[in-house]
RNA sequence: GUGGCCGUAGCUCAGCAGGUAGAGCACCCGGUUGUGGUCCGGGAUGUCGCGGGUUCAAAUCCCGUCGGUCACCCCA
């Protein structure tokens, strides 16, 4: 077992049938997507180092314990993508996609790479589809990524709770950050080690706190949201106005700090029940001065990730499971009967039909019980007596009908009958 | 990076007052010489994670190690 290679910690196969409820996720967040008016990027699954350092905080976690980076062979220190929103901001600057018109409207599907140690609902490769809508800094847009995402949701048929915030910008957060630390030093006697040290480093971090007396203690704390200026406060109450309009139900949460350090103003999570202690299912947020930490133009920007992975471990928690199917199975006997098979098949695949066959030359019963474990709802058998009469058998599964066909009308008798 | 729990068949797991392995599911064959999903019968499959120690004897006890998992942390 040692001896057997084995794929790197954290980095867990897709398949069958999982890989199933990915694609149905993809594809049904892909249509809601394509409904909103965006269109797809792709960007490479690494980058200079140097992006990550500038467009997320130099001190977070992220940056300095949780990125795969490495060396290539002419010296040149890359990253494996820790966050699509950085190297998609990145692309519109570097390819002008701003001088087209804005916003400019993205979406992807990507994988995202962060060295943590793995947990449920947790992985180092994950999945993550997502937008970004730069260009555009008023509050309609804030609302209508929220709607986005909460579509999303919807389509697969997950329930999910929004809580939403509002961090402000870079000038709220200067004069609010020294009255929280002032707050958490009269009180730092009764806080957790970690929260301790948090009031110097990264003091909106002490909301995450799970300590229960922490977290009695950050309830008499200043919030943000309540220290906004007055265009952050506007803007705040544009996006719920937009929300309550549009019958979107979200619960305040002023608490609620985004994970990633350039998010400013309104800032969203989706949690999902039944997925242990990583819930978050999705979630994003404004970040204004993005585009312009990166070396290009003044640009605001909004969008949200979701995370794939989590989203299926939720769904398979309630009992959603997505199992292999078949149109057709097509049973055969002897050499002539296999030939039939496979052409019979090439003409059904033609057909839009998805199609299998047995390649092992296996019995009859054998045939039938692989067109049965495959999902077959119909079986073609091709035998010594359908060769002869040129009409072949097709049968039903489920009812067990059987009718004998020539096999230019299989396809059109499928069609009508499925 | 820190801690708890767990590593036995493809999967889920039993066996652990030490005597060199078993069940269910899945798979293959047959009962039904051309019909699956039900039933019955048969069969194949394991360096019992790895290394070392104790012992006449280790899946079982001890030490180490690697792996998995859950939680902290962090976040999708």
């Amino acid at each position: 077992m040692s001896s057997k290679i084995s794929g790197p910690k954290g980095a867990p196969d897709l398949f069958p049938p999982r890989s199933l409820l990915h694609d149905e996720i993809i594809g049904r967040a892909v249509i809601q997507l394509r409904r909103f008016g965006y269109n797809r990027i792709e960007t490479p699954v690494f980058e200079h180092t140097q992006l990550f350092e500038k467009g997320l905080e130099p001190g977070s976690d992220l940056v300095t314990k949780q990125m795969y980076t490495f060396e290539d062979r002419g010296g040149r220190s890359l990253t494996l993508r820790p966050d699509m929103t950085t190297p998609v901001v990145r692309a519109i600057i570097e390819h002008g996609m701003d001088r087209q018109g804005l916003p400019v409207k993205l979406y992807y599907v990507a994988s995202i790479f962060r060295q943590e140690r793995p947990q449920a609902g947790r992985q180092r490769q994950f999945t993550q589809v997502g937008v970004e809508a730069v260009g555009s800094g008023g509050p309609d847009i804030d609302a209508e990524v929220i709607q986005l995402a909460l579509n999303i949701y919807r389509a697969v048929e997950l329930d999910v709770n929004l809580a939403l915030n509002s961090i402000g910008h870079p000038g709220c957060r200067a004069d609010y950050i020294p009255k929280l630390q002032a707050y958490l030093r009269s009180v730092a006697d009764q806080l957790c080690g970690d929260c301790r040290r948090k009031i110097e480093t990264n003091p909106l971090r002490t909301f995450d706190c799970k300590v229960e007396s922490d977290r009695k203690l950050l309830e008499d704390a200043p919030f943000i949201v309540d220290q906004l200026c007055p265009e952050c406060e506007i803007h705040y109450a544009g996006v719920k106005d937009r929300l309550d309009e549009w019958g979107i139900r979200y619960t305040e949460d002023p608490r609620l700090v985004r994970g990633l350090d350039y998010y400013t103003r309104t800032a969203f999570e989706l949690t999902a029940v039944g997925l242990g202690s990583q819930n978050a299912v999705g979630g994003g947020g404004r970040y204004d001065g993005l585009a312009e930490s990166l070396g290009g133009p003044s640009l605001p920007g909004i969008g949200f990730g979701l995370g794939v992975e989590r989203i299926a471990l939720a769904l398979e928690s309630k009992g959603v499971e997505r199992k292999p199917a078949l149109d057709v199975f097509i049973v055969s006997i002897g050499d002539r009967g296999r030939t039939a098979a496979f052409s019979l098949a090439a003409k059904l695949r033609e057909a839009g039909f998805t199609t299998d066959l047995d390649y092992a030359g296996r019995v009859m019963k054998g045939q039938f019980k692989a067109a049965n474990s495959r999902g077959a709802n119909w079986v073609v058998v091709i035998g010594e007596k359908e060769l002869e009469s040129g009409k072949y058998t097709v049968r039903q599964m489920n009812t067990g009908d059987e009718e004998e066909l020539p096999p230019s009308r299989i396809a059109g008798y499928l069609a009508v009958r499925s």
